[in-house]
Formats: C-alpha cells, structure tokens, sequence
DNA sequence: ATTTTTGCAAATCATTTGCATATAT
DNA sequence: ATATATGCAAATGATTTGCAAAAAT
C-alpha cells in the first residue's frame, strides 16, 4: 500500500466537502480535473479509505451510493437530508435492540447497519426562517 | 393503477422465491421469459409494489440493490447472509434509540432504516454440522 | 529493479426512457 | 373509447477492467 499524490489528493477532495459526497462529486470537483485524477482512480481510492474505515459508504433513501468521512469505530450515522452533512454516534444504544431481535427471531445477527436521516440543527433553523 | 397480466405474472416470481432478490434474479428466471415479461416491467412493477408496502428495497452489505417479500406497515428486516431470507421485526425497539440521538446531535430525524444480517436458525443448523 | 498505482478508454452492469402497440377499465 | 401499461431497443448512469506508462518503494 503506496502513499501515492492522487490518493492524498483524493482525500483532500474530500476534507473539502461538508457533507456526503458520491465519487462522481469528486470527479466533477474542478480540482480533480486539474491534478488529473481519473475516474478509476477515485472508485479504487474511495474503496481503499472505505476499507481503512476512514469514510464509510452509506445508501441514501433515494438509493444514490454516498459517502461519509468519519471515525473508524464501529457506529453509525445521521444524515442530513438537505446539506448532506452527518454526525455518528455510537452502537451501545443498539445493543440490547440487537439482541432482542436475535432472541425473537432465532437469526444470529452479526452485522448491522443504522441510517437515521433527517434535518441538522442548522438547516432546521434556515427552514424556521422560511 | 391496473390490475394486468404481467404484473400478476412479476407477483407470482416474487412468491417463488426464498430469500431477497435482485431485478435481475426476477429478469433471468425462465418463467419470466416464457411469459414474455420485458426487463422494464420488472422494474416498473417492482417500485410499484415497493410504493405498496409489499416489497421493501434493501441494500447488502456488498452494495447491491435487493428486495423482500414484507408487511406493509413500518418495520425492519433480519437478513440472513447464507440463503437470503429474511424476518421483519417492528419498530418499537427502536424508538428510544431514535430519540436518544436526537437528543444529544440536535437532529430532527424524519426517517430511519436499520438492517441486521446473521445466519437464519435453519442455516446455523447447517453451518453447525459442517 | 521491482512492484504497485495510474490514467485512459473501453467494457460491463443496473436502471430508465421513448414510443408504437396492446390491454384493462 | 380512453387512459394506462407493455415490450422492445436504445439511452443513460454507475462502476469495473485491461493495459501500457509512470511513480513509489
């Protein structure tokens, strides 16, 4: 594993976004355009920083295959559906939600995935005010 | 919205199945071609009886796009990873997780998908005799 | 020097759409 | 009769792959 320009352009792309991002949001980023960076290159570095656990994908309710940066513990996020932006938050609240369903329905569960969306405390706001 | 033949026909592959299943999977079972059923029709019909409550949309863990067999209401599906079927379970478990994280990231959370995928009882039965 | 990574273009896979025809109401 | 649904083929969109050249170790 090479720590290459393109990847570490790559994720400069993607400290600069705020919210969740698809590749091709990065590839249209006029940044990528200028360090020539290639489509294939951004699906292979987006699947590389997902297997570090540094961004993780997520599948919007609309079915669009985004992503998020985050923090490589196991959690989950919440994802605002107007700036895209995303908070984690940890897996012990899920805990006993897990085992309760194991113990009801037989299945032994060994992953889950949690996707809240809904609106930030800061698009709330700009909806408060019209 | 008609009640027709090829929708009939989509309904009846879908009860044929075990497990969750693909577009394709519907598209390249045999009955489908001898009933002439066009790769637009599965589509067309499977958002149709997903807007019904009938099937729900689930996204694995690899990323692909497949459906399950389902209770309208609001739910949420144990998926097991070996043969594809899967139990709902309700909602309720949830709703303190969901207001807990409300609470503390000072989102407004409107909607919410939880997926957990396991082994199903039969198929741990399987695994255990090897 | 050797192995990994890149960019590009082409290939593949999933899903949608236009349109003339067929079908349910 | 008329509005909706169908099949097909072509269009679109997303992602992957082959490969020779470039860069990292």
């Amino acid at each position: 594993m090479r720590l290459t320009g393109p990847r570490r352009e790559v994720a400069k792309l993607i400290e600069a976004r705020t919210g969740h991002f698809t590749a091709a949001d990065l590839e249209a980023d006029p940044r990528a355009h200028r360090a020539r960076i290639g489509r294939a290159t951004i699906f292979r570095s987006l699947d590389l920083l997902s297997t570090l656990g540094v961004i993780e994908r997520i599948d919007l309710p609309n079915g669009e295959h985004a992503y998020v940066a985050c923090e490589p513990e196991h959690h989950h996020h919440v994802v605002c559906s107007s700036c895209g932006r995303s908070s984690d938050f940890d897996d012990a609240d899920l805990s006993a939600v897990v085992s309760s369903v194991a113990a009801r329905t037989g299945y032994r569960i060994d992953t889950h995935r949690l996707e809240l969306f809904g609106l930030c405390r800061s698009c709330q706001a700009t909806e408060a005010r019209g």
